[in-house]
DNA sequence: CTTTTAAATACCCGTTTGGGTAGTAAAAAA
DNA sequence: TTTTTTACTACCCAAACGGGTATTTAAAAG
Protein backbone atom coordinates (compact mmCIF):
# COMPACT_ATOMS: atom_id res chain seq x y z
CA UNK A 1 0.00 0.00 0.00
CA UNK A 2 3.11 2.37 0.45
CA UNK A 3 5.50 3.01 -1.69
CA UNK A 4 8.81 1.59 -1.29
CA UNK A 5 11.04 3.93 0.56
CA UNK A 6 14.05 5.54 -1.06
CA UNK A 7 16.42 4.39 2.33
CA UNK A 8 17.02 1.47 4.06
CA UNK A 9 15.76 2.46 7.74
CA UNK A 10 18.95 2.21 9.90
CA UNK A 11 17.78 1.17 13.21
CA UNK A 12 20.30 0.72 17.05
CA UNK A 13 18.79 -0.66 19.99
CA UNK A 14 19.56 -0.34 23.37
CA UNK A 15 18.37 -2.84 25.90
CA UNK A 16 19.57 -4.38 28.69
CA UNK A 17 17.41 -7.75 28.71
CA UNK A 18 18.73 -10.46 26.13
CA UNK A 19 15.73 -11.79 25.23
CA UNK A 20 13.51 -8.59 24.05
CA UNK A 21 16.93 -7.16 22.67
CA UNK A 22 17.75 -9.94 20.08
CA UNK A 23 14.17 -10.56 19.73
CA UNK A 24 14.69 -6.98 18.44
CA UNK A 25 17.45 -7.26 16.27
CA UNK A 26 15.71 -10.72 14.55
CA UNK A 27 12.04 -8.60 13.68
CA UNK A 28 14.26 -5.75 12.48
CA UNK A 29 16.89 -7.45 10.43
CA UNK A 30 14.27 -10.03 9.19
CA UNK A 31 12.01 -6.77 7.61
CA UNK A 32 12.55 -5.25 4.44
CA UNK A 33 13.24 -1.70 4.50
CA UNK A 34 14.85 -1.98 7.87
CA UNK A 35 18.64 -3.11 8.73
CA UNK A 36 19.77 -3.09 12.99
CA UNK A 37 23.11 -1.13 12.91
CA UNK A 38 23.84 -2.11 16.41
CA UNK A 39 22.16 -3.61 19.36
CA UNK A 40 23.80 -2.82 22.99
CA UNK A 41 23.26 -3.55 26.68
CA UNK A 42 24.12 -0.08 27.96
CA UNK A 43 23.89 3.48 27.05
CA UNK A 44 27.74 2.80 28.87
CA UNK A 45 28.11 0.41 25.43
CA UNK A 46 26.00 2.34 22.92
CA UNK A 47 27.23 5.63 23.31
CA UNK A 48 30.93 5.41 22.74
CA UNK A 49 30.60 3.25 19.79
CA UNK A 50 27.32 4.25 18.05
CA UNK A 51 29.59 6.54 16.11
CA UNK A 52 30.73 3.59 14.01
CA UNK A 53 27.45 3.59 12.36
CA UNK A 54 25.26 6.10 13.41
CA UNK A 55 21.09 4.77 12.49
CA UNK A 56 18.32 6.48 11.98
CA UNK A 57 16.69 5.49 14.25
CA UNK A 58 17.27 4.59 18.09
CA UNK A 59 15.42 2.24 19.83
CA UNK A 60 16.14 2.83 23.66
CA UNK A 61 14.91 1.78 26.78
CA UNK A 62 14.57 3.72 29.99
CA UNK A 63 15.67 1.10 33.26
CA UNK A 64 19.18 -0.18 31.74
CA UNK A 65 21.83 -0.73 34.15
CA UNK A 66 23.87 2.41 35.10
CA UNK A 67 23.07 5.22 33.20
CA UNK A 68 19.37 5.41 32.72
CA UNK A 69 17.73 5.48 29.32
CA UNK A 70 16.65 9.05 29.48
CA UNK A 71 19.79 10.49 30.63
CA UNK A 72 21.79 8.30 27.88
CA UNK A 73 19.64 9.84 24.99
CA UNK A 74 20.28 13.14 26.55
CA UNK A 75 24.14 13.00 25.52
CA UNK A 76 23.11 11.58 22.17
CA UNK A 77 21.15 13.52 21.03
CA UNK A 78 23.39 16.29 21.62
CA UNK A 79 25.96 14.58 19.75
CA UNK A 80 23.78 13.32 17.01
CA UNK A 81 20.62 15.85 16.95
CA UNK A 82 19.36 14.66 13.60
CA UNK A 83 19.38 10.86 14.88
CA UNK A 84 15.34 9.70 15.73
CA UNK A 85 15.02 8.19 19.53
CA UNK A 86 12.24 5.95 20.25
CA UNK A 87 11.47 5.03 24.07
CA UNK A 88 10.11 1.89 24.28
CA UNK A 89 10.24 1.02 27.49
CA UNK A 90 7.61 -0.70 30.48
CA UNK A 91 7.22 2.73 32.39
CA UNK A 92 3.65 4.97 31.57
CA UNK A 93 4.00 7.17 34.49
CA UNK A 94 4.22 11.38 33.75
CA UNK A 95 7.73 11.95 34.81
CA UNK A 96 9.32 9.57 33.34
CA UNK A 97 7.70 10.39 29.51
CA UNK A 98 8.18 14.05 30.52
CA UNK A 99 11.42 13.66 31.02
CA UNK A 100 12.06 11.70 27.53
CA UNK A 101 10.52 13.89 25.39
CA UNK A 102 12.30 16.68 27.07
CA UNK A 103 15.59 14.37 26.46
CA UNK A 104 15.04 14.19 22.99
CA UNK A 105 12.70 10.99 22.35
CA UNK A 106 10.16 11.58 19.12
CA UNK A 107 8.02 8.76 20.68
CA UNK A 108 7.21 6.64 23.69
CA UNK A 109 6.32 3.08 23.14
CA UNK A 110 5.42 0.74 25.83
CA UNK A 111 7.30 -2.67 25.82
CA UNK A 112 3.83 -4.38 25.44
CA UNK A 113 3.54 -2.92 21.63
CA UNK A 114 3.39 -5.66 19.20
CA UNK A 115 5.71 -6.18 16.39
CA UNK A 116 3.96 -4.82 13.93
CA UNK A 117 3.24 -1.76 15.74
CA UNK A 118 7.17 -1.07 16.24
CA UNK A 119 7.84 -1.65 12.63
CA UNK A 120 5.03 0.67 12.16
CA UNK A 121 5.81 3.20 14.73
CA UNK A 122 9.67 3.17 13.75
CA UNK A 123 8.28 4.64 9.96
CA UNK A 124 6.44 6.92 11.42
CA UNK A 125 8.71 8.38 13.32
CA UNK A 126 11.48 8.72 10.62
CA UNK A 127 9.08 10.29 8.68
CA UNK A 128 8.78 12.99 10.92
CA UNK A 129 5.82 11.77 13.45
CA UNK A 130 5.42 11.23 17.50
CA UNK A 131 4.53 7.52 17.88
CA UNK A 132 3.05 6.93 20.88
CA UNK A 133 1.26 4.04 22.56
CA UNK A 134 -2.09 4.87 23.35
CA UNK A 135 -1.82 5.63 27.09
CA UNK A 136 1.35 7.55 26.71
CA UNK A 137 -0.52 10.27 24.15
CA UNK A 138 -3.56 9.65 26.63
CA UNK A 139 -1.06 10.99 29.60
CA UNK A 140 0.48 13.62 27.14
CA UNK A 141 -2.28 14.77 26.65
CA UNK A 142 -3.53 15.21 30.36
CA UNK A 143 -0.16 16.54 30.84
CA UNK A 144 -0.75 19.36 28.43
CA UNK A 145 -4.47 20.36 29.49
CA UNK A 146 -2.60 20.70 33.01
CA UNK A 147 0.28 22.88 31.85
CA UNK A 148 -1.80 25.12 29.76
CA UNK A 149 0.16 28.49 29.48
CA UNK A 150 -2.50 31.30 30.16
CA UNK A 151 -4.52 32.72 27.78
CA UNK A 152 -2.80 35.15 25.61
CA UNK A 153 -4.05 38.49 26.75
CA UNK A 154 -3.13 41.10 24.26
CA UNK A 155 -2.40 44.29 25.46
CA UNK A 156 -1.55 46.09 22.69
CA UNK A 157 2.01 46.65 23.84
CA UNK A 158 4.61 48.56 20.83
CA UNK A 159 7.81 46.60 19.45
CA UNK A 160 9.18 49.04 21.59
CA UNK A 161 7.44 48.16 24.81
CA UNK A 162 8.06 44.97 24.23
CA UNK A 163 11.51 45.09 23.72
CA UNK A 164 12.11 47.06 26.71
CA UNK A 165 9.67 44.84 28.86
CA UNK A 166 12.10 42.25 27.82
CA UNK A 167 15.07 44.07 28.51
CA UNK A 168 13.65 44.43 32.25
CA UNK A 169 12.73 41.41 32.06
CA UNK A 170 16.57 40.80 31.92
CA UNK A 171 17.08 42.49 34.99
CA UNK A 172 18.40 45.67 33.31
CA UNK A 173 17.60 49.04 34.49
CA UNK A 174 16.28 52.57 32.96
CA UNK A 175 20.12 53.31 32.28
CA UNK A 176 21.43 50.45 30.94
CA UNK A 177 18.08 49.73 28.90
CA UNK A 178 18.41 53.14 27.39
CA UNK A 179 22.21 52.28 26.48
CA UNK A 180 21.12 48.91 25.40
CA UNK A 181 18.22 50.15 22.86
CA UNK A 182 20.52 53.43 22.26
CA UNK A 183 17.52 55.87 23.50
CA UNK A 184 18.13 58.11 26.49
CA UNK A 185 17.21 57.77 29.80
CA UNK A 186 14.02 59.68 29.63
CA UNK A 187 12.81 58.00 26.54
CA UNK A 188 13.01 54.73 28.64
CA UNK A 189 10.91 56.36 31.26
CA UNK A 190 8.29 57.71 28.22
CA UNK A 191 7.99 54.12 27.05
CA UNK A 192 7.54 52.86 31.00
CA UNK A 193 4.97 55.11 31.27
CA UNK A 194 3.10 53.61 28.38
CA UNK A 195 3.78 50.47 29.34
CA UNK A 196 2.10 50.68 32.90
CA UNK A 197 -0.91 52.41 31.36
CA UNK A 198 -1.26 49.53 29.08
CA UNK A 199 -0.39 46.41 31.72
CA UNK A 200 -2.19 48.51 34.72
CA UNK A 201 0.37 48.64 36.97
CA UNK A 202 2.87 51.15 39.02
CA UNK A 203 5.79 49.40 39.21
CA UNK A 204 8.97 47.26 37.55
CA UNK A 205 8.59 44.26 39.47
CA UNK A 206 4.63 44.37 38.69
CA UNK A 207 5.57 44.77 34.77
CA UNK A 208 8.38 42.24 34.90
CA UNK A 209 5.85 39.60 36.38
CA UNK A 210 3.01 40.68 34.46
CA UNK A 211 4.95 40.27 31.62
CA UNK A 212 6.35 36.65 32.51
CA UNK A 213 2.71 35.34 33.53
CA UNK A 214 1.28 36.44 30.86
CA UNK A 215 4.16 35.27 28.14
CA UNK A 216 4.11 38.94 26.90
CA UNK A 217 7.79 37.75 26.18
CA UNK B 1 -7.10 -10.36 14.83
CA UNK B 2 -8.87 -8.41 17.49
CA UNK B 3 -11.71 -9.72 19.46
CA UNK B 4 -15.00 -8.29 18.55
CA UNK B 5 -16.18 -5.62 20.74
CA UNK B 6 -18.68 -5.77 23.13
CA UNK B 7 -20.62 -2.84 21.99
CA UNK B 8 -20.96 -1.14 18.45
CA UNK B 9 -19.51 2.47 18.70
CA UNK B 10 -21.80 4.89 18.32
CA UNK B 11 -20.20 7.59 16.21
CA UNK B 12 -21.65 11.35 15.42
CA UNK B 13 -20.16 13.98 12.79
CA UNK B 14 -19.84 17.53 12.64
CA UNK B 15 -18.94 18.72 9.50
CA UNK B 16 -20.24 21.65 7.14
CA UNK B 17 -19.06 20.19 4.01
CA UNK B 18 -21.35 18.06 2.80
CA UNK B 19 -19.28 15.95 0.37
CA UNK B 20 -16.91 14.88 3.47
CA UNK B 21 -20.14 15.01 5.81
CA UNK B 22 -21.55 12.09 3.81
CA UNK B 23 -18.66 10.64 2.83
CA UNK B 24 -17.75 9.86 6.51
CA UNK B 25 -21.51 9.04 7.13
CA UNK B 26 -21.64 6.00 5.01
CA UNK B 27 -17.85 5.40 6.15
CA UNK B 28 -19.24 4.52 9.95
CA UNK B 29 -22.35 2.89 8.66
CA UNK B 30 -20.80 0.67 6.37
CA UNK B 31 -18.29 -0.73 8.61
CA UNK B 32 -19.00 -3.63 11.30
CA UNK B 33 -18.60 -2.36 14.76
CA UNK B 34 -19.62 0.97 13.81
CA UNK B 35 -22.65 3.45 13.56
CA UNK B 36 -23.30 6.78 13.20
CA UNK B 37 -26.05 8.31 15.15
CA UNK B 38 -26.13 12.18 13.62
CA UNK B 39 -24.54 14.20 11.25
CA UNK B 40 -24.78 17.99 11.67
CA UNK B 41 -23.35 20.79 9.53
CA UNK B 42 -22.40 23.23 12.62
CA UNK B 43 -22.37 23.07 16.18
CA UNK B 44 -25.47 25.27 16.37
CA UNK B 45 -27.34 22.16 14.78
CA UNK B 46 -25.32 19.83 16.77
CA UNK B 47 -25.78 20.96 20.60
CA UNK B 48 -29.49 20.80 20.44
CA UNK B 49 -29.96 17.71 18.71
CA UNK B 50 -27.60 15.48 19.78
CA UNK B 51 -29.26 14.79 23.44
CA UNK B 52 -31.83 12.66 21.23
CA UNK B 53 -28.67 10.23 20.56
CA UNK B 54 -25.77 10.73 22.80
CA UNK B 55 -22.66 8.72 20.67
CA UNK B 56 -19.82 7.42 21.95
CA UNK B 57 -17.44 9.53 19.53
CA UNK B 58 -17.99 12.65 18.39
CA UNK B 59 -16.20 13.41 15.19
CA UNK B 60 -15.59 17.36 14.53
CA UNK B 61 -14.29 19.94 12.54
CA UNK B 62 -13.11 23.33 13.35
CA UNK B 63 -13.80 25.58 10.84
CA UNK B 64 -17.14 25.68 10.91
CA UNK B 65 -19.79 28.19 10.15
CA UNK B 66 -20.85 29.87 13.37
CA UNK B 67 -19.59 28.44 16.16
CA UNK B 68 -15.77 27.30 15.57
CA UNK B 69 -15.69 23.35 16.58
CA UNK B 70 -13.43 24.14 19.79
CA UNK B 71 -15.98 26.26 21.09
CA UNK B 72 -18.60 23.92 20.53
CA UNK B 73 -16.99 20.88 21.55
CA UNK B 74 -16.28 22.72 25.22
CA UNK B 75 -20.00 23.03 26.02
CA UNK B 76 -20.52 19.55 24.82
CA UNK B 77 -17.64 18.09 26.96
CA UNK B 78 -19.35 20.01 30.14
CA UNK B 79 -22.69 18.89 28.89
CA UNK B 80 -21.43 14.92 28.52
CA UNK B 81 -18.13 14.60 29.78
CA UNK B 82 -18.22 10.76 29.23
CA UNK B 83 -18.31 11.83 25.08
CA UNK B 84 -14.75 11.03 23.31
CA UNK B 85 -14.46 14.01 21.22
CA UNK B 86 -11.74 13.69 18.30
CA UNK B 87 -11.06 16.65 15.84
CA UNK B 88 -10.94 15.90 12.13
CA UNK B 89 -9.49 19.08 10.55
CA UNK B 90 -7.39 20.86 8.27
CA UNK B 91 -5.75 23.07 10.61
CA UNK B 92 -2.35 22.17 12.30
CA UNK B 93 -1.16 25.45 13.65
CA UNK B 94 -0.24 24.92 17.46
CA UNK B 95 -2.60 27.35 18.27
CA UNK B 96 -5.48 25.24 17.44
CA UNK B 97 -4.12 22.48 18.34
CA UNK B 98 -3.80 23.33 22.09
CA UNK B 99 -6.94 25.11 22.19
CA UNK B 100 -9.14 21.90 20.97
CA UNK B 101 -6.49 19.30 23.33
CA UNK B 102 -7.62 22.20 26.35
CA UNK B 103 -11.16 22.11 25.23
CA UNK B 104 -11.58 18.33 25.47
CA UNK B 105 -10.43 16.83 22.49
CA UNK B 106 -8.68 13.37 22.97
CA UNK B 107 -7.39 13.55 19.47
CA UNK B 108 -6.70 15.56 16.63
CA UNK B 109 -6.70 14.04 12.86
CA UNK B 110 -6.13 15.67 10.10
CA UNK B 111 -8.42 15.60 7.06
CA UNK B 112 -5.84 13.77 4.62
CA UNK B 113 -6.12 10.74 7.14
CA UNK B 114 -7.16 7.73 5.56
CA UNK B 115 -11.06 6.20 6.10
CA UNK B 116 -9.17 3.31 7.17
CA UNK B 117 -7.16 4.86 9.79
CA UNK B 118 -10.13 7.33 10.76
CA UNK B 119 -11.90 3.84 11.51
CA UNK B 120 -8.49 2.82 13.54
CA UNK B 121 -8.37 6.12 15.43
CA UNK B 122 -11.50 6.02 16.78
CA UNK B 123 -11.08 2.58 17.91
CA UNK B 124 -8.51 3.73 19.55
CA UNK B 125 -9.68 7.12 21.30
CA UNK B 126 -12.66 4.81 22.68
CA UNK B 127 -10.20 2.78 24.44
CA UNK B 128 -8.58 5.50 26.01
CA UNK B 129 -6.21 6.26 23.50
CA UNK B 130 -5.22 9.74 22.57
CA UNK B 131 -4.78 9.51 18.75
CA UNK B 132 -3.18 12.27 16.46
CA UNK B 133 -2.00 11.89 13.08
CA UNK B 134 1.51 12.14 13.06
CA UNK B 135 2.35 15.91 12.43
CA UNK B 136 -0.22 16.86 15.15
CA UNK B 137 1.73 14.48 17.47
CA UNK B 138 5.47 15.44 16.72
CA UNK B 139 3.73 19.19 17.21
CA UNK B 140 2.70 18.33 20.62
CA UNK B 141 6.07 16.95 21.81
CA UNK B 142 7.09 20.21 20.20
CA UNK B 143 5.29 22.06 22.68
CA UNK B 144 5.47 19.54 25.12
CA UNK B 145 9.64 20.41 25.06
CA UNK B 146 8.59 24.65 24.95
CA UNK B 147 6.63 24.22 28.25
CA UNK B 148 8.99 22.39 30.31
CA UNK B 149 9.20 23.68 33.70
CA UNK B 150 12.51 24.62 33.92
CA UNK B 151 15.11 22.63 35.97
CA UNK B 152 14.13 23.22 40.16
CA UNK B 153 17.77 25.02 41.12
CA UNK B 154 17.43 25.11 45.00
CA UNK B 155 18.08 28.40 46.10
CA UNK B 156 17.73 27.64 49.31
CA UNK B 157 15.28 30.25 50.46
CA UNK B 158 13.57 29.84 53.99
CA UNK B 159 9.72 29.94 54.20
CA UNK B 160 9.89 33.26 55.41
CA UNK B 161 12.09 34.56 52.34
CA UNK B 162 9.74 32.32 49.63
CA UNK B 163 6.45 33.92 51.24
CA UNK B 164 8.22 37.45 50.81
CA UNK B 165 9.08 36.69 47.54
CA UNK B 166 5.65 35.62 46.53
CA UNK B 167 4.29 38.96 47.62
CA UNK B 168 6.79 40.78 45.72
CA UNK B 169 5.57 38.92 42.70
CA UNK B 170 2.04 39.78 42.95
CA UNK B 171 3.14 43.23 43.61
CA UNK B 172 3.57 44.41 46.66
CA UNK B 173 6.20 47.07 47.58
CA UNK B 174 7.93 46.71 50.97
CA UNK B 175 5.74 48.73 53.21
CA UNK B 176 2.47 46.81 51.90
CA UNK B 177 4.14 43.00 52.44
CA UNK B 178 5.38 44.50 55.84
CA UNK B 179 1.80 44.76 56.96
CA UNK B 180 1.05 41.50 55.00
CA UNK B 181 3.43 40.19 56.91
CA UNK B 182 3.20 41.41 60.28
CA UNK B 183 6.65 42.94 60.29
CA UNK B 184 8.75 46.41 60.02
CA UNK B 185 9.63 47.69 56.82
CA UNK B 186 12.93 47.33 58.29
CA UNK B 187 12.54 43.31 58.85
CA UNK B 188 11.24 43.56 55.12
CA UNK B 189 14.68 45.05 53.79
CA UNK B 190 16.40 42.23 55.89
CA UNK B 191 15.07 39.83 54.19
CA UNK B 192 15.30 40.98 50.76
CA UNK B 193 19.16 41.38 51.28
CA UNK B 194 19.04 37.34 52.17
CA UNK B 195 16.89 36.67 49.05
CA UNK B 196 19.30 38.83 46.84
CA UNK B 197 22.56 36.99 47.93
CA UNK B 198 20.53 34.07 47.65
CA UNK B 199 18.82 34.61 44.35
CA UNK B 200 22.47 36.96 43.38
CA UNK B 201 20.33 39.76 42.18
CA UNK B 202 20.30 43.46 42.31
CA UNK B 203 16.80 44.54 42.26
CA UNK B 204 13.01 43.92 43.29
CA UNK B 205 12.49 42.99 39.17
CA UNK B 206 15.36 40.72 39.15
CA UNK B 207 14.70 38.81 41.97
CA UNK B 208 10.79 38.41 40.66
CA UNK B 209 12.24 37.03 37.09
CA UNK B 210 14.14 34.89 39.06
CA UNK B 211 11.31 33.56 41.58
CA UNK B 212 8.62 33.32 38.14
CA UNK B 213 11.41 31.64 35.79
CA UNK B 214 12.09 29.22 38.62
CA UNK B 215 9.15 28.19 39.96
CA UNK B 216 9.84 29.59 43.04
CA UNK B 217 6.40 30.92 43.95
C1' DC C 1 0.10 72.53 3.29
C1' DT C 2 -1.67 72.37 7.64
C1' DT C 3 -3.21 69.12 11.36
C1' DT C 4 -2.65 65.18 13.98
C1' DT C 5 -0.30 61.56 15.93
C1' DA C 6 3.65 58.95 17.58
C1' DA C 7 8.26 58.71 19.22
C1' DA C 8 11.79 60.87 21.56
C1' DT C 9 13.91 64.03 24.86
C1' DA C 10 14.18 66.83 28.97
C1' DC C 11 13.52 68.62 33.90
C1' DC C 12 11.46 68.31 38.46
C1' DC C 13 10.24 66.16 42.77
C1' DG C 14 8.71 62.94 45.99
C1' DT C 15 8.87 57.92 46.87
C1' DT C 16 10.93 53.44 46.70
C1' DT C 17 14.71 50.79 46.81
C1' DG C 18 19.64 48.86 47.60
C1' DG C 19 23.16 48.46 50.52
C1' DG C 20 26.01 49.83 54.51
C1' DT C 21 26.21 49.53 59.53
C1' DA C 22 24.45 48.27 64.07
C1' DG C 23 21.76 46.50 67.68
C1' DT C 24 18.12 43.29 70.08
C1' DA C 25 15.35 39.01 71.19
C1' DA C 26 14.56 34.29 70.93
C1' DA C 27 15.71 29.72 69.70
C1' DA C 28 19.19 26.12 68.86
C1' DA C 29 23.62 24.18 69.46
C1' DA C 30 27.74 23.63 71.99
C1' DT D 1 25.87 27.63 80.87
C1' DT D 2 27.76 30.22 76.97
C1' DT D 3 27.85 30.47 72.11
C1' DT D 4 25.87 30.57 67.81
C1' DT D 5 22.30 31.07 64.74
C1' DT D 6 18.06 33.01 63.17
C1' DA D 7 14.56 36.46 62.97
C1' DC D 8 13.75 41.05 63.63
C1' DT D 9 14.38 46.16 64.14
C1' DA D 10 16.62 50.59 63.28
C1' DC D 11 19.07 54.58 60.88
C1' DC D 12 21.53 56.56 56.99
C1' DC D 13 22.42 57.77 52.25
C1' DA D 14 22.85 57.37 47.47
C1' DA D 15 20.73 55.44 43.51
C1' DA D 16 16.70 54.07 41.05
C1' DC D 17 12.11 54.69 40.14
C1' DG D 18 7.11 56.79 39.29
C1' DG D 19 4.68 60.33 37.72
C1' DG D 20 3.88 65.20 36.58
C1' DT D 21 4.70 68.62 32.91
C1' DA D 22 6.63 70.34 28.52
C1' DT D 23 9.27 70.65 24.01
C1' DT D 24 11.05 68.74 19.59
C1' DT D 25 11.05 65.97 15.70
C1' DA D 26 9.19 62.91 12.26
C1' DA D 27 5.86 60.55 10.22
C1' DA D 28 0.87 60.07 8.98
C1' DA D 29 -3.52 61.93 8.06
C1' DG D 30 -6.40 65.41 6.60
Amino acid sequence: METVKSNIIKTAIVEDMRDIREGLVTLINFTDGFTCTGSYRSMEDAIPQIKHSIPDVLLSDIGLPGMSGIEGIQILKEKYPQMTILMLTVYDDDERIFDAICAGASGYLLKRTSPAKILENIREAVSGGAPMSPEVAMRVIKLFREVRPPEKVEYDLTPHETRLLKLLVEGHNYTTAAEELKVSYNTIKFHMRHIYDKLQVHSKSEAVAKALQNRLV
